[in-house]
Parts: C-alpha cells; sequence; structure tokens
DNA sequence: CAACCACTCTTTGTATACAGAAGAGCTTCG
DNA sequence: CGAAGCTCTTCTGTATACAAAGAGTGGTTG
C-alpha cells in the first residue's frame, strides 16, 4: 500500500539504488508493458541472473510484487505472472468506480481550485491533441496522469490513495491490451472535463456521478476492444 | 492485496509451517493486539532472536508488514509500527465506506439469500447476546465476522474483497483502543439487521444507504471514544 | 503392459557471513 | 566552554552456502 522511495530517488538521481529495489522496478516495468506476459514462470536463480543481482533481494522484489497482485506463487513450483481475465476486468472496474467516486467526492469537497482551473484549460486543448497522432496520443496520457496527481493531492486521504495506486498498476496492464480507439478517447476528454469542472464548482455529487459514467463508458470500451482483438 | 495461505494452514493444522510466515503472523498479531505499540522500533536481529527464526526470513515478514501498511522503514535506522492517529481514523472510514458499500450493493445483487437468512435468525438473538456479559461480546464479534465472510463470498470479486480485507486489518488495532459502549454495540446490531434484510430482498441501494448510515454511526462512536480516554 | 516405487534433479526456503552506511559519543581544537 | 570532526559501534543490505521438499523419470514388479 505504501510505497517508499529513498530520497535519491525522488530527486530522480540514478545513483547506485539497492538491488531490491532495481530488482522490483524492473520487474514490475517488465509485467506492465507485457515483457513478461501472463503466466510467465518466474524462477529464482534465472531472473537474479537476468538482473543482475542475488537471490536475497529478488525474492524481496518478489515478495512485494506478490503484495501487488501482479504475481501469484505457484504450490511447489515457484512463481508466475498473474493471468488478466475478461471478468478479472469487470472486477477490476468495480473497484475502481467504488474508489474513483469516493476521491473525486473528497476532491470536490477539499480542493483547492487552482490546479484544477489549470487542467481545465489543458484539457480544452485535447481534441487538438488527438488529431495530431501517436505523439499527441501520449501527451493526452500525461495529461491524465496529471489530473490524477491533482486529485490524489486533493483527496488528501493516504488509505484511499493508496488503494487507487493498486488499482492504476492493474489498469495500466489492460491499457496495454485493449488499445483504446481516438474516438473513445476524444469522448473521454469530455468527461474529464466534465468531472473537472464539477470539482471547481465544488459540486461532489455531479463529480461523482459524472465520474461513474466516465468509468461505465471506460469498461464498455475497454471489453468491446478486447473483444475484437484476437489475443486473450 | 492476495494472501496466500498453504493448504494446511488452511486446514487449521498446526504442521510445521514456513519460518517466514511464522514470523509474519506473529509480529502481525502482535501489533494488531498492542503488544507491539505504535512507535515500537523492530530491529532484526533482535526480532530475529526472539522469534527463533534467521534474518532472511524474518525480512521477508516485514516487508510484508510493510505491504499490509502496519510498519513503515524509518530512513537509516531499521523499521517501526505505523502510528494511529484520529486524522488517519476518518481517512481510513473514508476508504471503508466506498468499499464496503459498493460491496453492499454488489452482494444485494448477487446475493444467494440462503446464508443471509440464517444469519438474520443469529443476529435476531444479539440483544440477548450482548447482556451476557464480556463472553456474550465475544460471540456476538464473532457473528460480525461470519457476516463479513457471507458478504465477501456473495460479492465474488477478489480485488474488492482484497482490499476490504487490507482496511479491515487496521480496523482491528483501532477496535482495541476504541472500546465500543454496549449501547453502541445494541444499535450497531440493528443496523446490521436492516443491512441483511435489504440484501435479501434484494435492494442494493437500501443496503448501500443503510450501510452508510452504519459506518457514520460506527465513526461517531469510534471517535467519541477516543476522545474520552486519555491515551493517544 | 501397466502401475507403483524409488531415486535424482531442480528449485525453493533458511542460515550465516561479510560489507557498507549511518548514528552516537568522544576527543580535540578554536 | 562550545563546536566540529573523527572513530567506533551498530545495524541494514547483499551474497552465498546449505538443507529440505517437490516433481519428474526411470526401472522394476505384479
Amino acid at each position: 500500500m505504501t510505497l517508499v522511495y529513498t530520497e535519491t530517488a525522488m530527486l530522480g538521481l540514478d545513483v547506485p539504488l539497492r538491488a531490491s529495489e532495481r530488482a522490483y522496478r524492473q520487474l514490475r516495468g517488465e509485467i506492465l508493458d507485457g515483457v513478461l506476459a501472463p503466466g510467465t514462470a518466474l524462477l529464482e536463480v534465472e531472473q537474479a541472473e537476468r538482473i543482475g543481482v542475488s537471490r536475497t533481494p529478488l525474492r524481496e522484489a518478489v515478495a512485494r510484487l506478490i503484495a501487488d497482485g501482479l504475481v501469484v506463487g505457484r504450490r511447489g513450483r515457484g512463481f508466475e505472472v498473474t493471468e488478466i481475465s475478461v471478468d478479472s476486468i469487470s472486477e477490476l472496474y468495480e473497484l475502481r468506480q467504488a474508489l474513483e467516486v469516493q476521491a473525486i467526492r473528497l476532491a470536490a469537497t477539499r480542493r483547492d481550485p487552482a490546479p484544477f482551473i489549470a487542467l481545465r484549460e489543458e484539457f480544452r486543448t485535447a481534441p487538438g491533441l488527438l488529431d495530431q497522432g501517436d505523439i499527441g496520443v501520449r501527451r493526452y496520457y500525461v495529461l491524465i496522469d496529471e489530473l490524477e496527481d491533482a486529485i490524489d493531492l486533493a483527496v488528501e486521504n493516504p488509505f484511499l490513495v493508496g488503494a487507487l495506486r493498486a488499482v492504476r498498476t492493474h489498469l495500466a496492464r489492460i491499457r496495454r491490451l485493449a488499445r483504446r480507439n481516438p474516438l473513445r478517447l476524444l469522448a473521454a476528454a469530455a468527461e474529464h472535463l466534465l468531472i473537472i469542472d464539477a470539482i471547481i464548482a465544488g459540486d461532489p455529487s455531479l463529480a461523482a456521478h459524472a465520474t461513474h459514467i466516465h468509468l461505465h463508458q471506460s469498461l464498455v470500451s475497454v471489453l468491446a476492444a478486447i473483444d475484437e482483438e484476437p489475443a486473450l
């Protein structure tokens, strides 16, 4: 739930990191990026040699990944990357809805409007951004990250933010296997604007319902995208 | 998020357990029971010797406790048991509300009524139970555990149930330092009955609102109890 | 020919030894 | 007398060696 970063990491310096931390970040990144596909077996010695650490810090990293729900222990034979089923996506969204709606409610109640007003301006440029192809889409995702950060800050609740972060970890994997279509991104941008407006207006109920709808649409879109893809 | 128990543990056999698992359970139990008070420093060698395992499995146990949010790493000098502030209680309840309301909604939607009908009968005996002093109160808490288990089962969502379990871990600590008064327990029993009725009736909205109210009253009671106590 | 048992090999779980970093206390110098 | 620096101690972080458990395989026997 609580991630601890060293002060050097927070400063973005690439000062030598603890081996266990390096192993954790690398494995986590590879799982999220799909390099380590769901179902992949993780053998301790093999992974330890590959990453360049000994088994002790690697085990610590795997333990954290298990706590994150990205890896499961197989009885007897080591560990493997967790699978993603269509059912699990719906289940994740049930949790996500509960958390995001609550977070938005609190953000709309406690907010300092300033950062959201700034974000509103940026989100208004989103339609233009989405016309600029892949690079625009990437900048759009950065915008969403900034919105999430602003919400996390406004929520002022480490427990809730921690739970949200855990959900977002799994979302990152899902996003990979369900490339969203441009029309959906455009609609999503409008939905985000509505949520931002509600936060600025200090209307928790409106913000909550807008979030509910946004997540519903998002889930529908993700499930449709997955239905079309041959994989999974 | 996901807890993995060995099959021997699930059967309740006290077959030799892995050392790391033993260390985890003992430390977790001691933190939850308040034997290891908030702020207590955990030195690896010291704890390892006390529990009777070597440092390696102890570190694994501590890593899991950090993931649970029961322990935090102190920069430089080891680890310590996390503190509980009044603010953190309110924050925990904000998360708890989001999760429980969603869980109850889903339970009321998907439920197999049978277990809840059985629980309703049991909860009707709660007022009598609470007249029987300490032993009755303890049986009442067992009843609540059974209700929570029934809800977890009906929810059919590992993500949501996992998040709930994490919250309940922290609740156990809070319950310790805010002994509830008998009147509150009586009122809580009535609130639980209302929730159970709503689940049996298959009325998600009613169940959700009943839960909302129940948690609100619970928080008010906890905060009042803590205000009275000299400690903290 | 099939089933069961034993053996071996692989892989995890645990202990311990070693190295490096951080804090405390003492000494010394200004 | 105070402050700063150095050393010493203590603790964490990592590697490695060892033990035990499970799975797979081959042989043997009914």
